[in-house]
DNA sequence: CCTAAACCTTAAACTATATTAAGGGTATTT
DNA sequence: AAATACCCTTAATATAGTTTAAGGTTTAGG
């Protein structure tokens, strides 16, 4: 049994959300997809790297984050099963990243490379509609995500994000959550005692 | 002269930053776009009501925003000339939204219906691709922000709103702009304050 | 051109969150 | 199985940001 195909019958299944694939389509994911295993700590971006590859996730778990000045890590994203993670600005521009990808988990994912994507956009006009929506959908996420932060208090953060990434969160130290809501781990292990003694 | 035509101008020559539009694709936003006058403190979009256009700003600003529990407005997200602004979720979706969007200034807007979208996207593989690129630019842009609201203070955060939006910036009270930094206006007057006094 | 409403500032008291430091617990790696 | 690195918690102290209240200034709109 080929290990590529499962994964890419993989994501042939996700497509099914969106606009189903068709054969034709389907043939161009083999191509184009390269399968690849991250081991725990491995890396798919560093800073100061050209993000080259936009990357699915079979299976496993990852973080993108920012270092500011002071060596602190901020995670902007995290990203498991099914879902997408690539800096979009370095993609495009090819650009030295600011970010770091890291696995959290071993994992393994698909990798298209940059010109690649871009003829799949120009072959077929599927591929345009389906990132479209499927990046409109992490948009309005994000938006949420902008409202929280400038709107509510950082237990009530930590609760939805309890709620809305319950798959993810139960696999993420607290550090690292701690990280994504934009709190110290001090902070956030305060908040999980307040919660805990409040029932 | 007819002004629906200088705004549907307006927004092809807009569409030159992307794949410039041929002239049958042109002639569709002639069809399909409305032009209408907003005045100031007009809502485009109330709370409970879907939102039911994807709208392109002509001249004037908006700003979009939530309602908390207490009655206090959160602004997500400023739209001025050549700038989109709808809510996503409630559009796709059609169902009611959480949002307001408010003209903060008197305003000429460009409106699609949901429908005649979609049509555009199904007739003119065109429209997916720019929409598709339009919306990872605002994407990479939300990131950015979120990227500053967990890692920065609220001073370097307003710092930086004046650096990467100057016209918008200086038509908008510091009331609007502390909402947006998700500060008090207290706050941001005492920010301001120590820059100057810092000069 | 006048007036009400919106806006801006200041400051004192308060609350949310960060920092520092320390100790114990739990995984990963060797 | 031991060693090391990572993770979680607690608590005291410090800083960032809010609340409340008040007075002065600007601006939109009749």
């Amino acid at each position: 049994m080929n290990t590529e195909n499962t994964s890419v019958e993989q994501l042939i299944s996700y497509f099914k959300n969106y606009f189903p694939l068709n054969s034709k389509e389907r043939d161009e994911l083999l191509v184009h997809f390269t399968e690849r295993k991250i081991k725990r700590r491995g890396f798919i971006l560093q800073q100061g790297d050209v993000c080259r590859h936009f990357t699915f996730v079979v299976s496993g778990c990852f973080k993108m984050y920012a270092v500011d000045k002071n060596g602190k890590e901020h995670n902007i994203q995290f990203a498991a099963e099914n879902d997408w993670i690539t800096d979009l600005a370095s993609f495009y521009a090819e650009k030295p990243s600011q970010l770091y990808i890291e696995a959290i988990e071993p994992s393994v994912v698909l990798q298209i490379k940059h010109p690649d994507l871009l003829s799949l956009y120009i072959n077929h006009h599927k591929f345009d509609r389906n990132f479209r929506i499927i990046i409109e959908q992490k948009f309005i996420a994000l938006q949420n995500r902008v409202l929280q932060n400038i709107s509510s208090t950082a237990e009530e953060r930590y609760q939805s994000f309890l709620e809305q990434y319950p798959h993810i969160s139960n696999r993420l130290p607290n550090t690292q959550i701690a990280s994504y809501l934009g709190i110290t781990p001090e902070f956030l292990s305060k908040i999980r005692k307040d919660l805990t003694q409040r029932t």
